[in-house]
DNA sequence: CAGAAAACTTACCAAATGGTAAGTCTATGT
DNA sequence: ACATAGACTTACCATTTGGTAAGTTTTCTG
């Protein structure tokens, strides 16, 4: 059976939005990819802005899945850093477009960014506990846990979704390279959390 | 004297295009915060792509004399790091439209992203070979140069350039939390590059 | 002071954009 | 068999957008 249209306009907004931006991305170019009409998205979706919002909420859905399937909840110490950074990096080497516009959200924090703002909140609460406690514990240096993850937060996604950086340093951003920056990144945070 | 409209033009449009985008400005926009007609722009700029090349050519100017202005050759080890990273910062609250517009570049990487690229391909060339020298002189732990220049660049650009994600920390992004923001950013790099 | 070049403004324009209104086709339940 | 609701399309529309053409004012220069 066919996927249904309303599926399909959401996986187009998600991959146009992420990759592309909100304004430079028109109905009218979502629709011709699709084959269908314009007043055909506005059917399913009652506004631009509406259709946003219910891409916003996909990619929030794609995200927590990808981070709750990776994080072993019995892991401790680095181990479930690791786990979390290999994540991220398998979702941007497979879907960039959902970190894409998860950046694009944070970025810009208009007035759909709410339910991502506040699943994000979620999402850092927890790995602020994380942290602490592994602080405690004496696993992982002392820091600030919140700008801790602030600077991790940046240098896993940085690292994983902007691929013109590693051209200007002379890496081409394909898959070997990819594994290449997900290795050195791991081995970068350990360095940072671990004392020897 | 007063400033001559096509600098006042470019100033705006480093605002503009930095922190809402390039389709995310429309001339008009541009114009009447000037005060001016959207023609007299298309007089200094015969065209919105040609307004943009000129902007990115002055952000590429503003961000390498900041990082000129800081790095002093003579410094060795971390304290160069530590230079660098501050004046990122000092640009990031003073002129954050400035990395917002290197970051939309590096992103999109369109046409008229040539310049910045081959600039920052210098820029980063010679971090490549600075970090290289300090392996190699023991100075800082192994790892691939151009690797590590990637982590550091997105966890400075990331912490010092989206404050949404501050708040979703429960930071409020304001200069104290930038302040401290810097302090366990600089923190965390020294951890990461110096063994102990 | 004449005139030409520079620095604009006013008046348009074609294309694109988000959105509305109304019609068509198809499945489904009664 | 038929009304009804769902899933669209066709036909428009007002606004915005980047851009052109032609005038007008200001500034510099011979």
């Amino acid at each position: 059976m066919p996927v249904p249209t309303r599926e399909r306009i959401l996986d187009s907004s998600l991959a146009a939005f992420g990759l592309r931006g909100y304004d430079s991305t028109s109905l009218d170019d979502l629709a011709s990819d699709l084959g269908i009409t314009k007043q055909a998205i506005l059917y399913h979706f009652s506004s631009k802005e509406h259709l946003l919002t219910a891409t916003i909420e996909l990619a929030v859905r794609e995200l927590g899945s990808a981070l709750a399937g990776a994080a072993d909840p019995q892991a401790r110490g680095f181990q479930r850093i690791e786990d979390l950074v290999r994540a991220t990096f398998s979702l941007a080497a497979r879907r960039p477009e959902v970190l894409g516009l998860v950046r694009l959200v944070t970025r810009q924090g208009g007035t759909a960014s709410g339910e991502l703002a506040s699943a994000m909140s979620v999402m850092l609460g927890e790995a602020v506990r994380f942290v602490e406690t592994e602080m405690v514990a004496g696993r992982f240096r002392r820091h600030d846990p919140r700008m801790l993850l602030l600077a991790v937060y940046s240098a896993v996604v940085g690292v994983a979704t902007e691929p013109e950086v590693m051209r200007a340093l002379g890496l081409e951003p394909d898959l070997r390279s990819l594994v290449k920056a997900r290795r050195e990144t791991i081995e970068f945070l350990r360095a940072a959390l671990i004392a020897d």
